[in-house]
DNA sequence: GCCATTGTTTATAATATACGAAACAATGAA
DNA sequence: TTCATTGTTTCGTATATTATAAACAATGGC
């Protein structure tokens, strides 16, 4: 069952991107269009349905079309959680290095 | 302040690869000798020093030397946690494709 | 000092990711 | 039907990641 860690980091690897999070924390627990994503971002469409057209293969968000615009939103609450918890990670690394600024001054 | 994302996305990189997940997975809170780790993922010890130098570069891992073995353990515990919610959105996914193909027969 | 053990570093090659440009597709309105 | 709007797909290129081999470094025992 070694490849359980394949696709575990399949799903690590669909949100380590930099464009990818601020989706996912732009979309939270909300329903957005393409076009509001778009508004937050402000990259090109054609990258922006790249990221998440991969986003929708590897099933972290789902689609639904409304008329002319499509709208996203995030398949399961827990990926909104895990990336918390790793951005508390983040924060929690930052502030040892400014710990570690105040000593040496 | 969009470069937190970047941060961020550099964290989460750090934990997207089978074999750092299965290292995380390995070490727990538990401490663990180069060596130790060497045993259960049995790939390259070249390969596996470089895991263990990014992780610790990236500030996951941390290294104790003593005498000529080395001893790594996870610095902090809320990586556990953020890989282990990971792996439950990997399950649930699972498991609704297993209901899709249910369906289906 | 010499050597076995334990790990790290460097160079290189293979593969994967990310982005932009341009072409393409689907919808609703006129 | 034709057109504007809203997204998607394809292709080429630049950059990052990963793995292997081989050389190198640090420690303790003799």
């Amino acid at each position: 069952m070694k490849q359980i860690y394949e696709l575990h980091a399949d799903v690590c690897k669909t949100l380590a991107n930099p464009k990818r999070l601020e989706i996912i924390n732009t979309l939270g627990a909300k329903e957005l269009s393409f076009g509001d994503i778009l508004d937050v971002l402000k990259i090109k469409k054609a990258n922006l349905s790249q990221h998440l057209g991969l986003m929708r293969a590897k099933g972290i968000v789902k689609t639904r079309r409304d008329g002319v615009s499509i709208y996203y939103r995030i398949v399961n609450p827990k990926v909104i959680k895990a990336c918390n918890i790793m951005r508390e990670v983040l924060l929690e690394q930052l502030s040892e290095s400014n710990k570690l600024i105040g000593k040496i001054k």
